[in-house]
DNA sequence: CTGTTAGCGCGTTCAT
DNA sequence: ATGAACGCGCTAACAG
C-alpha cells in the first residue's frame, strides 16, 4: 500500500486520453492551433480527473528556462524593504516568474550561502535589494554572471542596471523645506558614509542646497544603528551649539531616525517645539510619535517593480548600455518641521 | 562564439578528473567511504576548477526530494509576519532547507495560485502564516495533501498541527494588569470575530478574568482595519459612557493597535491621561507614542523556527497524533496603562 | 494534426 | 573501489 498517492505525471495523462506525451505536451504549453478539438477535450478531462500539474523541476531541466528569480535582501526587518518586495512580487506574477526569497541578515557567510543556492536552482535573474547593507556583503555578488539589478544602492566599479531614489532632488527638497520654515542649522545625520552612493548623493544634495541659501551652519555627522550613546552625544552637541536659533535634524533613512526620534526622547527633546526633524523613508507611525514626524516618502512598491521589469528585459536579452532609473520621492509633511 | 559559459554537469566534472559520473555523485552526497584518497582529491579539484555546483531541478526530479518548503502568508506588510518569517528561515537554513515564499496580499485568488505553484515545484511541506488572513483563504488550504503547519491561526474542523501564542493565558495575564492598574471599564475591541479562534480564545479569557474578579463594566466590539468612522464612533461612545471612571481599552492585535491610536489621536483622546490602552503585538514604536503603549509582546522568531521544526518532523515521517504549541507571551507596561 | 525518439543533469542499481 | 547503463518528467526534433 503506498503511502500516499504518487502525483501523476504527463505519461499518466497521455494514456488516461489514450494519446502521447507530446501531445499533452503541447496543451499545456498553449499550441492549441496543433490540436483536434476532440483530443483537446480528452487531454481536458483527463488533467481534471487526474488533477494533474505539471512539475516545474522535470520543465526547468529540460527547457534550461526555470522562471525563477532570486530576491536578496539585507534586512527583511525593514519595512522599506517589505515594501519593495510587495512591488516585486506583484511584478513577478503578472509575468509569470516565482520569486525565490532570500534573507541574509545582513551577514556574509549568508549571502554567499545564498548566492551558490540561487545558482543552484538555476535562477534566471537576481534582484538584489541592498537597503541596509554592509559593504563587504555587496562585494561577493560581482562574480554572478547572471542578469541582476541593484535596488537603492550602487556597487562601486560594478556595471548593474539600478533602481532607486532621485537622491539629490530628493535630499534638496528635504534641505528646502526646512529652509523655508526659518531653520538656521541642520545637521545631516546618516549611518557611516562609506562608499554607499545613497548616503553620499544625500549629503551632497544637502550640502549644495545649503550653501545656495547660504545657510549658517550645516552639519553633519555618522552613528551607526546600535550606538545609542554616540547618538546621543552627537545630538546633544548639537543641541547645546544650537539652541538659541532653529536648529534641525535630517536623517538620511527611516531605521536611524526611528533610533534618533528614541535618543531625542532619552534627552528629553521635543521634536516640532525643541528640535526640528526630517527623516527619509515614510514610517507607518510617523503622525502618532508626538506632534508627527515629517517624512521624505520614497514610491517603494513602484521601485520594487520596475526593479523586476529591468531583469526580465535583461532575461529576455536586452543589450541596453545600462538602465539607471531614479523614481522621485515626496515630502510629506508633519509637526516636526513646525518650529516655535 | 556562446552568449555565456554554459554551467558545468557533472559529466564535466567527472571528464575532468578522468572518472564516472558515479563517483562524482558519490562525492557529492559524502559517501567518502567508498572512495579513494587520490579520486577524491581530483574530483575535489575538477568542482573547482570549473565552479561546478549541482542542479537542485536535476537532483530534485530524480530524488524526489526537493528540499524545499512553501511559505504562505497573508500579509507581508504585518510587522508579525515578518518576525515570524525570520525564525522560519534561520530553521530553513539549520536544516538544510530552502524556502519559497509566497504573499498572497490576502486575496483568495492569489492563494490558489500560489498552492498550485508550490504543488508544482514539488514543495516537501507548507507552513501557512495565517496572521491576518480573512477565513474565506482558508478554507482553500483543506486539500493539500502535503505535511502543513498553521501559525497562529487554526482553520474549524481541519485536522494540522498549529503553532501560535498561549492566547488564555496572555489575555489573562493582560486583563489582570489592566484590573491591577484599577481600570474599572475595560473594552476588548478587535476585528471581526468570526470563526477565528485567536480572537475567541482571547475574548474568553478576557471575559472570564473580568467575572473572575468581578469588572463592573467589560465590554466587547469589533471593526475591521478599514473601518476608520466606525472605530471612531465605538470608542467615542465607549469613553463618553465611562470617563468619571477610569477606562482601558484592550486590542487584539497589532494592526488594530495602530488604527485604534489613530482613532483616539481624531478624537482627541490620549493613552495614558484620558484613557487606557493595551495592544497584543509588539510595535517597535510602541514607545515614541505618547507616553508609549503597553503591549503584549509575541515570541514571534520562535513561533517561527517552531513551526518549521515541526513541518520537518512531518516530513520525516512523524506520525503523532496532532501537535499544538503554544507559547507565553510577555507583557511590556509603558505608560499607556497608567491612569491619571 | 499526431506519435516516436532522444536527451536535459542527476542518482542508482548492477556489474565489474 | 569504480563505472556503465537506465530512468525521473518533460520538451523538442523528427517522422508519419
Amino acid at each position: 500500500m503506498k503511502r500516499k498517492a504518487a502525483r501523476a505525471t504527463i505519461s499518466d495523462v497521455a494514456k488516461a486520453a489514450s494519446t502521447g506525451k507530446t501531445s499533452v505536451s503541447r496543451y499545456l504549453n498553449g499550441e492549441h492551433h496543433a490540436l483536434s478539438a476532440a483530443l483537446k477535450q480528452r487531454i481536458e478531462e483527463a488533467i481534471a480527473a487526474l488533477d494533474y500539474r505539471p512539475s516545474q523541476m522535470a520543465r526547468g531541466l529540460k527547457r534550461g528556462r526555470t522562471r525563477l528569480i532570486g530576491l536578496i535582501i539585507a534586512d527583511i526587518t525593514n519595512p522599506y524593504s517589505v515594501d519593495v518586495l510587495s512591488g516585486i512580487e506583484a511584478a513577478c506574477r503578472a509575468q509569470g516568474f516565482t520569486l525565490l526569497v532570500c534573507n541574509t541578515n545582513n551577514e556574509v557567510d549568508q549571502e554567499r550561502h545564498y548566492l551558490q543556492l540561487l545558482s543552484s536552482y538555476q535562477v534566471e535573474g537576481i534582484v538584489v535589494n541592498a537597503v541596509g547593507m554592509r559593504e563587504e556583503a555587496l562585494s561577493m555578488l560581482q562574480q554572478s554572471l547572471l542578469p541582476m539589478v541593484l535596488i537603492d544602492r550602487k556597487i562601486p566599479d560594478f556595471a548593474c542596471d539600478v533602481v532607486g531614489l532621485n537622491n539629490a532632488e530628493a535630499a534638496s527638497v528635504a534641505t528646502e523645506h526646512l529652509l523655508a520654515n526659518g531653520y538656521q542649522a541642520i545637521l545631516f545625520l546618516s549611518e557611516p558614509l562609506g562608499l554607499v552612493n545613497t548616503r553620499l548623493e544625500r549629503l551632497q544634495a544637502f550640502k549644495a542646497t545649503a550653501q545656495r541659501h547660504q545657510l549658517a551652519s550645516a552639519e553633519q555627522a555618522e552613528a551607526a544603528l546600535n550606538e545609542a550613546a554616540k547618538l546621543d552625544s552627537i545630538l546633544r552637541d548639537f543641541y547645546q551649539r544650537h539652541q538659541q536659533h532653529n536648529c534641525a535634524v535630517m536623517v538620511a533613512n527611516g531605521s536611524l531616525t526611528l533610533q534618533v526620534a528614541r535618543a531625542l526622547r532619552r534627552l528629553g527633546l521635543r521634536w516640532g517645539p525643541d528640535i526640528g526633524l526630517l527623516g527619509f523613508d515614510e514610517l507607518e507611525w510617523a503622525e502618532l510619535a508626538g506632534v508627527g514626524i515629517t517624512t521624505l516618502k520614497q514610491p517603494t512598491w513602484q521601485i520594487g517593480y520596475a526593479a523586476l521589469q529591468q531583469v526580465i528585459r535583461r532575461i529576455d536579452g536586452d543589450e541596453q548600455p545600462l538602465a539607471e532609473q531614479m523614481f522621485p520621492g515626496e515630502l510629506v509633511i508633519r509637526g516636526s518641521t513646525s518650529p516655535q
